[in-house]
DNA sequence: CTGAAAGCGCTTACAG
DNA sequence: CTGAAAGCGCTTACAG
């Protein structure tokens, strides 16, 4: 099906390319009366601009690429990405945004793509999920002067404009509600993968700390959010004997919770759980799970949304959003949920 | 940073840009000492053609599209797509193709992002994910010429390209298993708003008929690919007293395990459960599950091999390709799973 | 084997 | 408010 050229339109509207150019552009200053025959005939023939000449003259192609690179999450047992892919979406699509994904395996992948996205030009800006802690390619986007955001906190620049959920407070939030329920002896089972594993660990030690309540070192154990680990953490953990535990991932708890039950625990009576993330329900086969949950559609949503601003504005100085977490208490399994919130 | 072009470089070697472009290019006939001068300052300067330049003048943009309308699965509780994507990125990142990504929710998004997928000529062709029967848009591609393929059989159009899992072999393959074990009444929680749930229903049907067992219709549910679905389609099958159930998804396995651990019946002594589909083990909890394992990942990377041959090649006659189903047996929750092929 | 030149379909100062 | 024209960075017949 040939498609229809600017040139084309502006012949049979018998003004100059220029002018049908305007009107696709939603140019201001069009004699009202030239700008309604132009976009009659464009909604008839139903006329489109040719997306690759557009960038090519004006040297913005409307398309934004998200990153993500190889991660212990990546295993996708953990519907992380994938609700943030729809969060991500459904900005682009509201902002008429196109979206390239680039994952990669590999360090040799990695390496390849990196290079394509850098100097191909193809790409107005990049969302980079940072879900570990080393990702030596970070620094190269900022050499080369691209615009992009990060969804989770790096490690040291501060110089990064990034969008990440509260995990300080949510580590804070679910220590909280372990020790308002009583208990005395409260485990964690974190990660050091990412920040996110790092702020959970300093929320949950702060609120022990303000709480007047000893950090017992034989309490802190660490996973890499695999199932596998959390259930190896729990095991570890059992012998010290706590009477609660904060898991900072629910995939991770998935594990633990298997450990509790081989152990010949109950959840919660002898020993209360509460998780990180946002698993459906669904998935929480077993034992009620209160968990905190942290808004990744949203951050999906604000990443784009930030990255926009920045492609079109002037430079602004680098920004951090925090989104809040919250508490979310279920009452028991595949049972409604209700909810408390907390700041 | 300011970007090398192809008369920069030539301009460094003394040549034409034709010339730097045939070598960037690989173009058969240079001069051998001409064309390593060349590739010298290339490696050396790292330049890389402008993809929107190229795609201009060639009118190939190297990029294709994954579209995903909204579906029942899309809640992503289901490992499906998040798996397949994983499947087409190490395809494409192997073919040097950039990957789009088009997901949309709501019938308005779903309008906007085809036309302009269909008029902006920013795509070389698309793979589709055909989880929904009554894909609309599907003509509207066929109509306007563009190159794709389907992942999942249409439910008419035998013209059209497409990938898919033996879903016939897989409903066969897992009664089969259960009339082996000794079972006479097996039920079935089907799906009927794709072809693959039609087709594991009809592998179901064939086998009974095979080994002589009467059809129940009593035996027969069906689900929406959802959890609870799977809840509910198992709470009405009960009644009818089967021994052993084939569920068309494992999501809604998770469900149907669910109502019947309500039912104060155990799996497998009291009903024996085949699955379908490739959650991680991770997300079984439970009971243990066997169930018949589809090439999720395979299905993406076979279909950017195919449709980069459309693009490539001469338009070839429509393929239709059937990659094989297989059962896998867990003996027991989290240990290592025996894996017993059939085809 | 190589170069000069046209052209891909737009945008955008510049004039008027 | 509108048009003529240059230009974005490539590819690709066409000549030689």
């Amino acid at each position: 099906m040939k498609r229809l050229t600017l040139d084309e339109i502006a012949k049979l509207a018998g003004v100059s390319r220029a002018t049908v150019s305007r009107v696709v552009n939603d140019y201001p200053h069009i004699k009202p009366e030239v700008r309604e025959r132009i976009q009659a005939i464009i909604t008839q023939t139903g006329f489109q601009p040719n997306l690759i000449a557009r960038s090519l003259a004006s040297d913005r192609s409307g398309i934004i690429g998200l990153v993500i690179p190889n991660t212990p999450r990546m295993v996708f047992t953990d519907p992380f990405f994938p609700t943030l892919i729809q969060g991500i979406t459904r900005a682009t699509n509201r902002l008429n945004i196109t979206l390239s994904l680039f994952l990669f395996q590999t360090k040799d992948e990695e390496a390849r793509t990196i290079r394509t996205i850098l100097n191909t030009g193809l790409l107005d800006g990049l969302i980079i999920t940072a879900d570990r802690k080393e990702d030596s390619f970070v620094p190269k986007f900022v050499r080369h002067g691209v615009s992009f955001v990060l969804i989770g906190r790096p490690e040291t620049n501060s110089e990064i404009t990034y969008v990440d959920t509260d995990n300080v407070a949510g580590g804070y939030m679910a220590a909280e509600h372990l020790i308002k329920l009583g208990h005395h002896r409260i485990g964690i089972i974190g990660a050091n993968e990412n920040t996110a594993g790092d702020d959970r660990l300093i929320g949950y030690q702060k609120v022990l700390h303000d709480y007047g309540l000893a950090l017992d070192p034989t309490l802190i154990t660490f996973g890499d959010f695999s199932m596998q680990s959390g259930y190896e953490a729990m095991k570890s953990l059992l012998p010290a004997n706590p009477d609660a535990v904060f898991i900072a991932s629910d995939t991770m708890a998935l594990g633990a919770l298997r450990a509790i039950r081989e152990a010949g625990l109950r959840v919660p009576e002898d020993i209360a759980v509460v998780g990180f993330d946002d698993l459906p329900p669904a998935t929480q086969s077993d034992p009620p799970l209160t968990t905190i949950q942290h808004p990744i559609e949203q951050l999906g949503v604000t990443a784009v949304e930030l990255l926009s601003k920045m492609l079109n504005g002037i430079d602004a100085p680098p920004t951090h959003t925090i989104l809040p977490a919250k508490l979310i208490i279920r009452a028991s399994c595949g049972a409604e949920q209700s909810e408390a919130t907390q700041t």
